[in-house]
DNA sequence: CTAATTTTGCTAACAGTGTTAACTTTTTAT
DNA sequence: ATAAAAAGTTAACACTGTTAGCAAAATTAG
């Protein structure tokens, strides 16, 4: 029977006008108006249909997060492509996750803000792991191939010098101008490379 | 007339009140379970009382996100007296401010959570330039006593470490022994204290 | 083509939330 | 004692997330 399969292809395209829905209202007016009932509004079904796609307005967020994630990785991806010398892809892709960091502010935020209620299974989906792997494989070909229990420490630290510096410069909006806090981030960036085999 | 004096202090101590009612909830169910009417029951007021000290909710997380730099603040004063020499008077710090966002975590949360809604003048107060001021201070010592331009900038670096390895830390709760994590803080301060001048 | 069944969507409600207007009680000052 | 001011209360408004119960439509079976 091809009814259930487009009952099916139907179902798929209501869930993500539901997203669009909930995008569109996050990127306008930020996460917290975003309401079950607007979004039920803008897609021109009643409220519970909502929930028939999401169990909870936390199972939205989550996706968000999930989205986020992807966003995020496909920007580290295409700021790698960009070279093919180790060292110079991950200066590319901090500049990168900063750009997407500050350009992104509302998924950047949902995605590490206090969203995160009890360290939850929500942040050990597969697309933190991808985002952390494109970043792994490039300290892995930095250090020469081999991923000693080192690499992942240093993806940490990566991690850590990314997010604190987008985050603090998120905070302190305005306090620094950005030329001179992309060159922080690169000299903290060029610190780290130096320090990679330590 | 003493008695508008003792309504001044009454009126202190009701104030007081409802920020012990609403800290003490926070700290057990989180922000997000503190309500205008949790509060009120608490403090044995109604509901309206609460609007004659804090023009909204956000007034209350404003006066937490106050004090919870000012107790940072206090942790990082305490770590700095331990040593004269400015040096080690850093990696005090930072072993204080890690701790201090890992076992306070709600305090944390909020002060750096997606709390910020606007880049708002919330973030200006005079608490968290009390903060800046003891780690710009201690930078300054550590470079010679002159404060050039630059010192603004390293501090920026400095708190984005910190910031960086607490949160990140905190999201990935457990995918790294904490005590890993202490020595990654000091390797990475370490290097910071080690290119001051540069 | 009709009848039974499943799917789909709706209205209406519950239990909360922040916030404010209007009223009552208590306290103070004359 | 009485008028003025302060303090506190109740009750409502306009929202929120979430769910139960019912109506309508679409699909399947006879």
């Amino acid at each position: 029977m091809a009814v259930t399969e487009r009952r099916l292809k139907q179902r798929e395209q209501q869930k993500e006008s539901i997203l669009e829905a909930a995008r569109s209202i996050m990127l306008k007016e930020g996460w917290a108006a975003v309401s079950i009932r607007k979004i039920a509004d803008v897609i021109g079904y009643s409220l519970p249909v909502v929930y028939n796609h999401f169990e909870n307005k936390d199972a939205i967020m989550e996706d968000f997060i999930r989205h986020g994630f992807i966003l995020l990785g496909d920007a580290a991806l295409d700021a790698k492509a960009q070279s093919a010398e180790p060292a110079q892809q991950l200066k590319l892709i901090a500049k990168a996750y900063y750009e997407f960091a500050l350009s992104q502010r509302e998924y950047y935020q949902i995605m590490f803000g206090l969203g995160v209620p009890n360290c939850d299974r929500a942040k050990e989906t597969a697309e933190i792991g991808r985002f952390g792997d494109i970043i792994i494989s490039t300290l892995k070909q930095l250090q020469g191939g081999e991923c000693n229990s080192q690499t992942i420490l240093k993806f940490h630290t990566f991690w850590s010098i990314l997010h604190g510096l987008s985050s603090i410069n998120m905070i302190n909006l305005a306090a620094t101008p950005d030329e001179l806090q992309q060159r922080v981030l690169q000299d903290a960036i060029q610190g780290f490379i130096m320090n990679i085999n330590n």
